[in-house]
DNA sequence: ATGTCGAGCAAAGCTCGA
C-alpha cells in the first residue's frame, strides 16, 4: 500500500498536475495541504477522472486540507485537531482507509518569529502532541502526514545560515517534533535514509533555489508502531518540483507491505 | 532588505501569507 503527502499550494491552479500526478503515481491514500480553496472550490472532479474520491477541510485563500483514495470515497474520522474550539483554520483531516487511520495536516508556518503567529504555531504543536498520543494508545497503524514547518535537524536543510531566524528553525519548533517523535512515531522518510543528505521537500521560489537545490525537509509522514516494520519504503517524489508550474514542495511517499 | 509565487479585491497594481 503507497501513502503519499503533498503541500499542492492552491489545488484550483494546479488540479491538471494533480490529476496527471495521480494517474502517474496511483497512491493509495493521498494527503494535500495548503489547497487555498473552499470546500466548494475544490477540484473533485479532477480527481475522479483519476479514479479517487476526496474529503476536504477547505477555506477561503489560505490553509485548507484534504485526502484522497483511490477507487473509495474517505471515511471522516475527524475534521479538526482537538483543544481549541475557537481555531477556524482549516489544518487538520482524519480519515480512516484500508484499514490504516491517515491524518493529513497543516501546522502553521509561524513567521515572523516572536510573535503572535509563533505563538499560534506552538500552540498548535502542543494540541498535535495531546491528540498524537491518544492516538497511539489505540494501537492501531496509524500515519500523521503532512506539511510540519520544521526542519527537524541541520540534516535537513542545505545551509542553516539564511534560516536562523525564520520559525521552520527555531529550537521551540524542533523541540516539539522531537518530543512528537519522542512519543513513539517514526519517521519514515529518515527512517529509510538515515545518514542522507540532500533529502528535501521544499524549495522556496525566491533566490533560485530549486536550480541550486537549496532545500529544506519539512514535509514528514509519521508512522506508529504497528507500521514500522512493515515500512517497504519512503522516497520523496522530487521531479515533480522541476515541473512546469511546479508546487514549492514536492510530494513524500512511502510503501507499507500489507 | 532581498527574492517569487498565489489569492483577493476589483479592474491594476497593491497587500498578505508563505
Amino acid at each position: 500500500m503507497k501513502i503519499a503527502t503533498w503541500n499542492i499550494n492552491s489545488v484550483r491552479r494546479r488540479s491538471a498536475l494533480l490529476e496527471h500526478w495521480l494517474q502517474a503515481t496511483q497512491p493509495d491514500i493521498v494527503c494535500l495541504q495548503e489547497l487555498k480553496a473552499t470546500e466548494a472550490e475544490f477540484p473533485f472532479d479532477a480527481c475522479e477522472r483519476a479514479g479517487y474520491g476526496a474529503a476536504v477541510v477547505g477555506q477561503k485563500t489560505w490553509n485548507g486540507v484534504a485526502v484522497l483514495t483511490r477507487d473509495a470515497e474517505p471515511r471522516v474520522v475527524r475534521r479538526t485537531l482537538p483543544g481549541d474550539a475557537k481555531d477556524k483554520q482549516a489544518r487538520y483531516l482524519e480519515v480512516a482507509h484500508a484499514g490504516v487511520l491517515v491524518a493529513s495536516l497543516y501546522l502553521p508556518n509561524g513567521n515572523p518569529q516572536p510573535g503572535p503567529k509563533f505563538d499560534y504555531k506552538l500552540a498548535w504543536f502542543e494540541r498535535l502532541l495531546r491528540h498524537a498520543q491518544s492516538l497511539l494508545q489505540t494501537g492501531e497503524p496509524i500515519v500523521l502526514a503532512g506539511d510540519y514547518n520544521v526542519v527537524p535537524t541541520d540534516r535537513d536543510i542545505y545551509d542553516t545560515r539564511s534560516w536562523l531566524d525564520d520559525a521552520l528553525l527555531q529550537p521551540e519548533s524542533r523541540d516539539a517534533y522531537a518530543r512528537l517523535l519522542a512519543q513513539g512515531w517514526t519517521d519514515a522518510l529518515r527512517h529509510k535514509h538515515p545518514k542522507d543528505f540532500g533529502l528535501y521537500t521544499f524549495w522556496d521560489y525566491k533566490r533560485n533555489r530549486w536550480p541550486r537545490d537549496a532545500g529544506l525537509r519539512i514535509d514528514h509522514m509519521l508512522v506508529s508502531a504497528p507500521l514500522r516494520p512493515k515500512l517497504r519504503a519512503a522516497s520523496v517524489h522530487k521531479p515533480m518540483r522541476g515541473v512546469e508550474g511546479a508546487s514549492d514542495h514536492a510530494p513524500v511517499w512511502l510503501e507499507i507491505a500489507v
